[in-house]
RNA sequence: CGGGGGGUGGCGCAGUUGGUAGCGCGCCUGGUUUGGGACCAGGAGGCCGGGGGUUCAAGUCCCCCCUCCCCGACCA
């Protein structure tokens, strides 16, 4: 059937929503897709819903293709199994939890790791069952502290998430790289572009966990890109080479030297320029120059909390998502007043090397950046208040328990893979595929019989893409000043037949021949049929819809000819009535 | 959770020293229009986010709460 915009329940806004910031929110509350309902709750209106189900579609086609089969769980969760995985506690404030009449614990699922695992584990127990993909598309609960972005980061989205069971890692490897190749697929017939980059540290080899990231400014997530190679990271991720070690044997020794009011970086390098005595042979100290002990608090999942030392290059700060990336599962806390009158030998503003260490007075971890080579000489806090310390080195003068990389990254950092610069960028995460290994499987007990007969634990997968996060990075992707513009497949309508200007009657007959005349060549349509709406109204409202082929009958009907407007190149085209349908179909095949 | 800015017809906004709640768009009726968000005339539509207080009188002043947006923190 035709759908005929007069039926059509919308309503598009002539002003932006006020609420709305990101153009994807904007375009989609105005062209009247979406509408609010909750915090972080949005309604589908028709053409959104259409919208939605096409991304739904081709995630469901794709995901068949490789042999994965679709189940469907309450969105109602029981307690235990997100107890026993710990879950329940460790999710804190983001879980929804609710009560029966019995006061009988609920969640609402964030997440269903804990659900696939039980459910392979109730009905599988031979190696012969396994492999075996499964995944759902269902709305996810995650009661986030700052929802933004409309369905950008919402509270309740709509997610597909896959998981596969293997008997070992040769199964899991293909498991993984079968749902990798596929979300290749999916995102180009979304018509998303994205950077697949690593998202965890290559300690535990570089696969096991990627991201797709559909570069974008509005994106929450940063990565870093090499120009010349392939390198592309999740900025938690990237992991800078260990520097070379330096000769140090023409440095002097190291000399504590009266710092007063050094309260910055920047103080104290000038501090250094401006004294004689301390000038550099040649040219000026640097920020660079200095190194910088930053001291955290480490709170372990069993409770137990412990202070660590971090030293970094006076230039950089401390990248705190990345330090807590790379101490997880810990939580990172502040280190406060009351932890340095615990911990005397620390001299707030003036924490130095010789302090810190297992080995030293303060007794605490310490650990230095990759970029600080032994050998190295730097200007480092004394211990003492008011003082600073020089031509100490690394190697020499003081020893370190271990090396972290957590300094923040910078534009123009070197590739850790061949050394050329790297650019910092912006995305959002559209996938992301992850080796999860025997984690759920141990703690939940899915275990089957192999050849021999023996119990063995299965080994996991999980592949997650949000499905109204897509649907939003889509308008993000496809959409200029006027309003949206949906790729083909993805589009609520291939076609957009309006009726404009003075009409006889034969306007609308023609635009009605036009329209049914694409429908039985298979195309989903719609007919701008409103009465007594000028034209502008019409083109306006067509181009903020975004359907990706427009056709106007209007004024042209009298000499014979409408046109053929394509949304996604630009180009309108006149032609006789009789070719329309023809001509119309090629566009849209094109678009 | 910290900082900042908002909440007044469906949407966007104004509202003075406290004194009958307004404008534009949209909507309804009639008429005129019909190729780039038309025009005229007449209408409908508001618990001014909620609660408490001050006052003869509160959209406006005071207190508490809710909620939305932005920045940060947080985010399998």
């Amino acid at each position: 059937m035709v759908q005929r915009l007069s039926q059509l329940f919308v309503r598009t806004l002539r002003d932006n929503p006020v609420d709305a910031e990101v153009p994807s929110h904007r375009l989609l509350v105005r062209a009247g897709y979406i509408r609010r309902a909750a915090p972080g709750g949005y309604t589908w209106l028709p053409l959104g819903w259409r919208v939605y189900q096409n991304v739904a579609r081709v995630i469901r086609e794709e995901m068949d293709a490789i042999g994965a089969q679709e189940v469907h769980f309450p969105a109602m969760l029981p307690r235990e199994p997100y107890e026993a995985t710990g879950r329940w506690t460790d999710y804190g404030d983001n879980l929804f939890r609710l009560q029966d009449r019995r006061k009988v614990d609920y969640l609402l699922g964030p997440t269903h790791e804990e659900m696939f695992t039980l459910l392979v584990k109730d009905l599988y127990s031979s190696y012969k069952d396994l492999p075996v993909w499964l995944y759902q598309i269902q709305d996810k609960f995650r009661d986030e502290a700052r929802p933004r972005g409309g369905l950008l980061r919402g509270r309740e989205f709509s997610m597909k998430d896959s998981y596969s069971f293997d008997i070992d890692d040769e199964g899991l490897q293909r498991s993984y790289d079968a749902h990798r190749d596929a979300y290749v697929r999916i995102f180009d017939r979304l018509g998303l572009p994205y950077v697949i980059v690593s998202a965890m540290s290559g300690a535990m080899g570089g696969s096991a966990s990627e991201e797709f990231l559909f570069p974008c400014d509005v994106g929450e997530d940063t990565f870093v890109q090499c120009a010349s190679c392939h390198y592309s990271a999740n900025t938690e991720a990237v992991r800078v080479g260990a520097a070379s070690p330096i000769d140090h044997s023409s440095t002097p020794a190291q000399r504590v030297v009266d710092t007063p009011n050094t309260p910055t970086i920047q103080t104290l390098v000038d501090l250094f320029n401006g004294r004689d005595d301390l000038r550099r042979t040649s040219g000026q100290w640097q920020a660079s120059d200095t190194l910088k002990n930053v001291v955290v608090m480490l709170r372990h999942p069993d409770g137990r909390i412990e202070p660590l030392a971090v030293g970094v290059p006076g230039d950089r700060e401390v990248d705190m998502k990345r330090l807590e990336a790379q101490v997880s599962p810990a939580e990172v806390q502040p280190f406060e007043e009351a932890d340095f009158a615990k911990h005397p030998a620390l001299v707030k503003g003036y924490i130095g090397p010789g302090a810190l260490g297992t080995k030293n007075a303060s007794g605490i971890k310490y650990l230095l950046d990759p970029r600080i080579a032994i050998g190295s000489e730097w200007i480092t806090g004394a211990d003492q208040a008011g003082k600073h310390v020089m031509h100490l080195v690394n190697g020499r003068d003081f020893e370190a328990d271990g090396v972290i990389d957590v300094a923040e990254v910078r534009d123009d950092d070197t590739c850790p893979q061949c050394g050329s610069a790297l650019e910092i960028r912006r995305g959002i995460e559209i996938g992301h595929v992850f080796q999860l290994g025997r984690k759920y499987a141990e703690t939940l007990d899915l275990q089957v019989l192999d050849q021999n007969g023996k119990q063995r634990v299965v080994t996991m997968g999980s592949y997650g893409i949000g499905v109204s996060r897509a649907v939003a990075a889509i308008a993000e992707a496809s959409h200029d000043e006027l309003g949206l513009r949906w790729p083909r497949e993805i589009a609520p309508f291939d076609a957009h037949v309006v009726i404009a200007g003075k009409d006889d009657g034969s306007i609308t007959q023609t635009a009605n021949q036009i329209a049914e005349g694409l429908q039985s060549n298979g195309m989903r349509v719609v007919l701008d049929d409103r009465v007594g709406v000028s034209p502008g109204v019409k083109f306006k409202d067509a181009e903020l819809l975004g359907m990706p082929v427009v056709v106007v009958a209007g004024r042209g009907v009298a000499n014979g000819v409408v046109e053929v407007r394509n949304r996604i190149t630009g180009t309108t085209t006149e032609t006789p009535i009789d070719q329309a349908v023809s001509l119309a179909l090629a566009e849209i095949a094109k678009a």
